[in-house]
DNA sequence: CGTCATCTTGACCCAGTTCAATATAGGTGG
DNA sequence: CCACCTATATTGAACTGGGTCAAGATGACG
């Protein structure tokens, strides 16, 4: 029983039936937890499984033939991780814990039933496969055609928007238990970089920072900083439900 | 009825029953044909329509505040446009035609009506959607971390192999309708800096190009410099589809 | 209390950009 | 069929954001 799964991410535009919810933590295997660095799946191996993040923070990285690495994306609880391989042959992304973590494995099996037996809980994950893929487009734009200032900023925005989703409430100040390099892996920018870029955030007052502590100071300059489009989520998704209106 | 759209993107993994094939051609509108650079959808609006591309060349673009744009996709026939934004309120991705196109709408209402409807049309959706997304992770690492070399040439790679899939066979000579300030838009470069990477690509014999058609010369060095992971689609996606064995 | 990972900062370098000037090629109206 | 016009391609010269290299500093942890 998965009574400490964070639903929110399953009930952003479609409010799933009380019976989906269940089926959906009763898909899951008991918890396990993972130590910081410890890899839940390497890229290569046939994708069996998927994993629902209960707590800690996981990345998602491609690795490039010449041995560099993409941080395609910083999972928080509540997400679903390692589901675009399962359109693959070989799994595409690695799953690494940035922090001690406790994930449910889902076999794709179970998966797959779930899907098909609900329609509700189908349509959820088409939307929130899509918006994941709306979330990727916006990097890439950012990281094709922004500056280095706008991308870690677009970042630190990203992140406190998705920790406040998460608690329910307005977030200007979390732990970003995420080394630089990572950050670095993540932007398309180097360690030494960020770290520069860390520097002018606080030295302009944008941020404050002690440790890995971050504080958003001016959110507003931060904003037109970041060259960042604010996504709503669709409010009325009933062509795709059917009977049901809008969350 | 659509008999000229290609299908072989809706079979990818699995293999869609007759009357799935015969539901998707019956969803989509007479075709509408649309000029060079003529907007099919424009970012902003709200997300009322997908579209089948039936012949010609489309990009999918996003605007950044600052008025660059990136370039998310370069669709061919057999496409389906748009879909991204349909769990946003309001459009994300902008729809231009790169050459005179044909295609076809489609209202989110009878995507829908299919996607509940028919247990393989949503499977093979969601499979689809993740390629899509896996494809974006793969370009997000390729203009994050690689050289403006290796990534004209894996563009270039991954052209053929579309334009292969679409006529059934291999391609080594194609017509690329495309400027190269979109190239550029699309890999996150220059228009300036596109063309000396061409330049270079043809002193070393790496392709041979006479206005906008290029042959790749040499694929075993393109795909080197490329710096390019070759993705096997899923062979079985039982696992999905039920009774159905793989493809 | 030593060791390894991470962070910081400086000095220098380079891939790719910017700016600018020319070339080409279709496409258009007459 | 021609003269013109606009979009695109090409190339050179100079510049710069971010990378590379290297040398400490600072912690966290066993």
């Amino acid at each position: 029983m998965l009574h400490s799964l964070p639903l929110h991410r399953f009930n952003e535009s479609i409010v799933l039936p009380a019976a989906d919810i269940e089926r959906i933590q009763a898909m899951g295997e008991p918890p396990m937890r993972l130590a910081r660095h410890a890899v839940l799946r390497r890229e290569g191996e046939p994708p069996r499984f998927i994993y629902l993040l209960i707590e800690g923070w996981v990345a998602s990285s491609v690795l490039l033939p010449g041995g560099d690495r993409q941080i395609t994306k910083f999972h928080l609880p509540g997400d679903l991780l390692g589901t675009p391989s399962m359109c693959l042959e070989r799994t595409a992304d690695t799953l690494t814990a940035l922090t001690p973590a406790s994930v449910s494995r889902v076999s794709l099996a179970s998966f797959g039933e779930l899907f098909q037996r609900s329609p509700s809980f189908a349509a959820a994950m088409l939307l929130s496969i899509q918006r994941e893929r709306v979330a990727l487009m916006d990097r890439l734009a950012a990281v094709g055609r922004t500056p280095a200032l706008a991308r870690v900023s677009a970042l630190l925005l990203d992140l406190a928007e998705r920790l406040g989703a998460l608690s329910g409430g307005t977030i200007d100040e979390f732990e970003l238990p995420v080394t630089q390099e990572q950050i670095g892996d993540h932007l398309g920018l180097t360690a030494v970089h960020v770290n520069r870029v860390f520097r002018q955030l606080v030295d302009t007052g944008l941020i404050r920072r002690n440790r890995q502590r971050v504080t958003l100071l001016d959110r507003q300059r931060l904003r037109s900083v970041s060259a960042r489009q604010e996504r709503e989520p669709a409010k009325d998704v009933s062509w795709l439900v059917g009977g049901q209106a809008g969350a």
